[in-house]
DNA sequence: CAAGTTTCATTGAATTGTCAATGATTGAGT
DNA sequence: ACTCAATCATTGACAATTCAATGAAACTTG
């Protein structure tokens, strides 16, 4: 129902032989990559509220601790590309769930540090498999030379939205 | 800059012998997408502003209708994933902006019809080869052999993301 | 130490994205 | 024609995202 219809409408075959331009949405790289975007967001959001009662942004900040990739606030934001204020507003409302407390350590009083709680840490821990066997999910649907390549050109593109201007 | 920092922090090397399960956040497929999906609308928000003052999602709406992809706001909804509430938000401003006018046609008086202005126009063709450009800069960053299988990958992993229970 | 700069978290504000509810219109079936 | 369901756009409400501004703390340099 959402499959793929691949048909090739070239209505004027002459005009862009120099270029081959799309003339339908799907062949939009951008395009593209917004809808798998979208379409594994509503799948994270699916998952994590049936299983944890929980939404996106506080999945995405519980997994930075409960990982260990990141102690402190100031960790998730530069290990991520969370914005500090959604990292702010989410810390605490993961705070006042009771799944993590946190305290300014003397060392320096500006960095918020973050630990999880009993729950907090039962949460990550319920919610990290299904999270796993998602991404093995979403990597098995792929052909073994596409899991090889997926992760490059993933970063090239990245790279390559770097650039601001285009010369022709 | 943005480079790739490959550390292996493995700091319990024994229990994840079972399912080899990513340490370290590049290696998560999602948040791989999330990136790339933050960079190329970075990059098409710079664009459209230095090109147009134009934001993203009124991009969106003037490029469908610009294209003949769409005549209605139904279509627009129809064949993109845009959803109605922003259409009728983003059509109202390119409307006040003077880049569309909108009316209701007597065969079906629900569905509201778009028409670009003049300037409309004006403004759909000046933004054009800059993302035309631009989608020839981001796939030229990849290998031929890479452009070949980018599309498939993306297919695969849109429909994989419509599942929403794993069996371990 | 004192002044200026940087880092970090927070807050406010504006935009974007999403969902439910509404109202108007159309279509289908009786 | 009448009723009921479906379609379409709109609106309101709310979550998520982004950016600018603020203030506190730490660092730097004279």
């Amino acid at each position: 129902m959402k499959g793929s219809c691949l048909s090739s409408n070239s209505s004027d075959p002459a005009t862009d032989a120099e270029v081959p331009q799309p003339r339908e949405l799907n062949q939009f790289l951008t395009y593209r990559v917004v809808r798998v975007h979208h379409a594994l967001n509503a799948q994270a959001v699916a998952v994590l509220d049936r299983v944890a009662g929980i939404t996106l942004p506080q999945w995405r900040v519980l997994a930075m601790v409960g990982s260990g990739m990141a102690t402190t606030a100031r960790d998730i934001a530069k290990k991520s590309i969370i914005d500090p204020a959604m990292i702010s507003r989410t810390v605490h409302g993961l705070e006042e769930a009771g799944h993590m407390t946190t305290s300014r350590p003397d060392s320096d009083r500006r960095v918020l540090e973050i630990t999880l709680t009993e729950t907090g840490r039962e949460v990550y821990e319920r919610i990290l498999p299904h999270m796993q066997a998602r991404q093995q999910s979403l990597l098995s649907a792929l052909e073994p030379s596409e899991r090889d390549v997926i992760y490059k050109i993933l970063d090239k593109l990245e790279v390559a939205a770097e650039q601001r201007e285009f010369s022709e």
